[in-house]
DNA sequence: CATCAAAAAATTTGATCATATTGTGGTGGC
DNA sequence: GCCACCACAATATGATCAAATTTTTTGATG
């Protein structure tokens, strides 16, 4: 499991940190599902944590969007609207593209080989029907990329994107199947290593576009 | 103790809330500069507010970028570079023209007449030279513009941009005074009173480049 | 006597605090 | 200058209080 990088145990990194990185997985990668609810007694209990540190790591979530205070003091994982959806697609749009402009600049040979063995192993887990396999690799494919453009505001922006239809991509998978899923992956990769930072921009918009309108059919029907 | 009945007239909002609104506020009207420390027991002391609820509230502007978390465990305002008012250029040209194409669409008369009376009330703060005035009415019309579009996601992405150069706001207005300010906010109210929604995307992409252009100068300067 | 609804008790969960623990940066001895 | 030690601030715990939800009780009505 290289994927996990998020929950190395170390003594280094305090607890309500931890616990965060935890939780904001649970959610990013649809473990726990829109809609469900979040109790604080609950996750002291799943993550075997103080009360402190999951209050902490809640309140982050919340401000990020990952989490949805509801009026009273409950606290669940948001269901998307259409309008939602549609306000992510035009975000993305803005914002990623922008990014890969970025990131050509800056991606030395040996960033873009990185990426290209993230993919395969990302095709690997298509291949293999492995749902939160690919889950977690599409997103560290896209981070890992994202990074490159050494830009840490609209990182993160695009980050806090992920986290709100990130917890639908599992949905989507459920509904559509690994093998159905396309991306422009590879498409954006040939065009940082060739330079050409606007076709590498296309590419994404592209990608962004195909995985969004995957994740508004599957809202529409719902 | 039960004593704090006259100092909580209205305990409907929890105490983390009340804290968060308050500390947001000192950050984003510049009222702790940019590169200032801020502490857990400082602000115990001066919001007069426990220890858990300055705890929450410090983590959710962390979260939202208005507070920085500098590896070991000091908290501060964050100082701009050059490259992140870059970025916030960006960011604010994708996102806040689209929100005013959409609040266009959503506006009735009476909202905009509401916007203009801000706007007056934002006029007499320069003229009157209270740059603290000026500074929570200019926010008070982007926010209350920008919440016409009913697009929560886009808003809280605006509003996180906000908070981000916000602090420096304040240093502008040190630097330039109040006198020198401009704006497109009449321009913008104009065009959407006409229903002329592209007008007012680009009127308020003035705007946005005018007031930044200002923010590059001063941080370019220090 | 059964049914439903409103009220009240019980339980669950969140909010806050006081306090103990741990880690960080500084200080003085060597 | 380096290392041990000290003081201070952040982190984390568990207890306590308050709010909200669920369940139970109760009473009126058909």
């Amino acid at each position: 499991m290289k994927d996990d990088v998020s929950t190395t145990p170390q003594s280094k990194v305090p607890a309500h940190e931890m616990v965060y990185r935890k939780l904001r997985d649970l959610v990013l990668f649809g473990e726990i599902a829109p809609g469900q609810a979040v109790t604080i007694q609950g996750l002291t209990d799943r993550l075997d944590a103080g009360m402190t540190p999951v209050r902490e790591a809640i309140r982050r979530l919340i401000a990020e969007g990952a989490l949805d205070f509801q009026g009273n003091r409950r606290v669940c994982v948001p269901r998307l609207s259409v309008h939602n959806v549609n306000e992510l697609i035009f975000a993305r749009q803005a914002i990623e593209p922008q990014l890969i402009l970025l990131a050509t600049q800056h991606a030395a040979a040996q960033d873009i080989d990185h990426l290209f063995q993230i993919d395969e192993r990302l095709d690997k887990a298509i291949k293999d029907g492995d749902v939160t396999a690919y889950l977690r690799r599409n997103y560290r494919f896209h981070k890992t990329l994202y990074e490159l453009a050494e830009a840490p505001i609209l990182v993160s922006i695009a980050d806090g994107l992920w986290l709100r239809f990130g917890p639908s991509l599992r949905v989507v998978c459920g509904r559509v199947g690994t093998s159905n899923l396309t991306d422009q992956h590879k498409e954006t990769l040939s065009a940082m290593r060739a330079g050409d930072a606007e076709k590498a921009a296309r590419a994404i918009r592209e990608d962004v576009i195909q995985g969004m309108e995957q994740v508004r059919q599957v809202i529409t029907q719902t």
